[in-house]
DNA sequence: AAAATAGTTCAAATGTTTTTGAACTATTTA
DNA sequence: TAAATAGTTCAAAAACATTTGAACTATTTT
């Protein structure tokens, strides 16, 4: 603990400030099978460009954890960085 | 549950994807004592006019309960927000 | 081999947040 | 009563985040 600059963070709040991200988190959460971006992206109305952005943004906070197959790539939450940031943030601060 | 706008829930993570905002919370963490918006801009030198927007903010997003007292205005950390919407988050998206 | 599908990258446009300084209100101290 | 202190408000500037469409790579299907 004994934290001087909070970068990391700062960075997973700023991941999950977002309504987009927050209904992908969401989508995810919900499912047990194995997702793709574009599946992810027709369910919530999101366009390609867009959803690329937000999953890249998602996968650099830690909070997805990304597998490429061929043409596509399928995504899945990281509940360990929930755990250290966000379950456990007021007890650690 | 069965979350459809998130609008509180982005609000607080707003309000939290700020360094500013972190290092204010952090400082009303680690003091006992009643504390007034004037010496957490001392010790973390944020001037008075940006200390007024972020705690503006963080009062909006329910994060901190403040008192005016006088000329000056107390802050304390509202914990609950942080067990609802925080603490709680995964569990309940 | 051509067309379709999944996703990325880029730059421009748009939108949102944060910082700044000056002017302000209200209270307290000299 | 004047000066000092605590905080707010405002508008402009600066900084940052998001959306968009077009052009692109790579893979799969026809």
């Amino acid at each position: 603990m004994m934290n001087t600059k909070n970068t990391d963070q700062i960075t997973i709040f700023k991941a999950l400030a977002d309504s987009v991200r927050l209904d992908i988190i969401e989508y995810l959460k919900h499912n047990d099978h194995e997702v793709s971006c574009g599946e992810v992206g027709k369910a919530l109305n999101i366009s390609k460009t867009s959803g690329s952005y937000h999953f890249k943004l998602l996968q650099e906070a830690g909070i997805i954890t990304t597998r490429k197959e061929a043409r596509e790539k399928y995504v899945s939450l990281n509940s360990k960085t929930f755990d250290k940031y966000v379950t456990n943030f007021y007890k650690n601060i």
